[in-house]
DNA sequence: CTGCCGATATACT
DNA sequence: GTATATCGGCAGC
C-alpha cells in the first residue's frame, strides 16, 4: 500500500474519476477498496456546488487537489469528494460505493447505530452502498471537511493499491435533476456495492468525457 | 426485487 | 417559500 502520486489528482475530473476505482479509502483502522464514483466540473457543470461559485459549505472543493470535501446532504447524510484539478477550479470526485477490506466489524457497528435498535444485522455489500452510508461505515464526518488525503493530516488517506485496473463501466449520475445526460458516473464491472437502478452503460469504446 | 415516503441542512427564488 | 450529489423502512410483487 503506497500514497497516491499528487499528480493523479491535478487533472480533470472526468480524467481522475475513473482512475480512483480501484484505490483505497482509509480513516483509520477502517478501510474499502473505491468501486463507484462521480465527476463534478465546476463552474461547466450545472449539477456541481461550485457552479455558482464560492460559499461557506463548498469552499473545500475550490482548493487544491488531495483535499477532502465533505458536505451535508439533503441535512441528514455526510458525503465524501476527493477535490482534483487544479486550485481554484471547484472540480471533485464524489465517491459513492466502496468494497469493504478493512475494520469490517467497527463499520458495522457504526452503520448499526444509525439505524433501529432492533434493525437486522447490515449485510456486508450494504455496509458502504452509497455515498452516505459509506460515510457512516468509516466514520467520515464534516469535521473532516477539509482533510488532505495525501499528508493523512487527519487520520483519512487516499491509498493507491490498485492491481491490476479493474474492469471499468461509465453512465449517467444518479439523484441530479439538472445535467441528467452527462455520463459522469463510473463504477467496476460486476461490483455488488454499485448503486441499483441506474445502470444506462456508455457503450463500451465510447466516449469517456463528452 | 421494486416503488414510495419522510427526515431536514444548506442554497437559492 | 422550494429544491437538493440520500437513506431506511415498509408494502407489494
Amino acid at each position: 500500500m503506497s500514497s497516491v502520486d499528487p499528480a493523479l489528482l491535478a487533472r480533470d475530473a472526468r480524467l481522475v474519476a475513473p482512475d480512483l476505482l480501484g484505490l483505497v479509502l482509509r480513516h483509520g483502522s477502517r478501510a474499502g477498496r473505491i468501486v463507484e464514483v462521480e465527476a463534478y466540473c465546476g463552474a461547466e457543470d450545472p449539477a456541481a456546488h461550485t457552479y455558482r461559485g464560492r460559499t461557506a459549505r463548498n469552499a473545500t472543493m475550490f482548493g487544491p487537489a488531495g483535499l477532502l470535501y465533505v458536505y451535508r446532504s439533503y441535512g441528514l447524510h455526510w458525503c465524501a469528494n476527493v477535490v482534483c484539478g487544479e486550485e481554484g477550479e471547484g472540480v471533485a470526485v464524489l465517491i459513492r460505493a466502496l468494497e469493504p477490506l478493512a475494520g469490517v466489524e467497527e463499520m458495522c457497528t457504526a452503520r448499526a447505530a444509525a439505524r433501529r435498535p432492533d434493525a437486522p444485522t447490515v449485510r456486508r455489500r450494504d455496509l458502504c452502498r452509497g455515498p452516505g452510508t459509506l460515510c457512516q461505515a468509516l466514520g467520515i464526518t464534516g469535521s473532516h471537511d477539509g482533510a488532505d488525503l495525501l499528508s493523512g493530516d487527519r487520520d483519512v488517506w487516499l491509498d493507491d493499491d490498485r492491481r491490476p485496473p479493474p474492469d471499468i463501466e461509465q453512465g449517467v449520475r444518479v439523484g441530479l435533476s439538472v445535467a441528467v445526460d452527462r455520463p459522469w458516473r463510473w463504477w467496476v464491472r460486476g461490483a455488488p456495492e454499485v448503486s441499483r437502478g441506474h445502470r444506462s452503460i456508455v457503450p463500451r469504446g465510447g466516449p469517456t468525457v463528452v
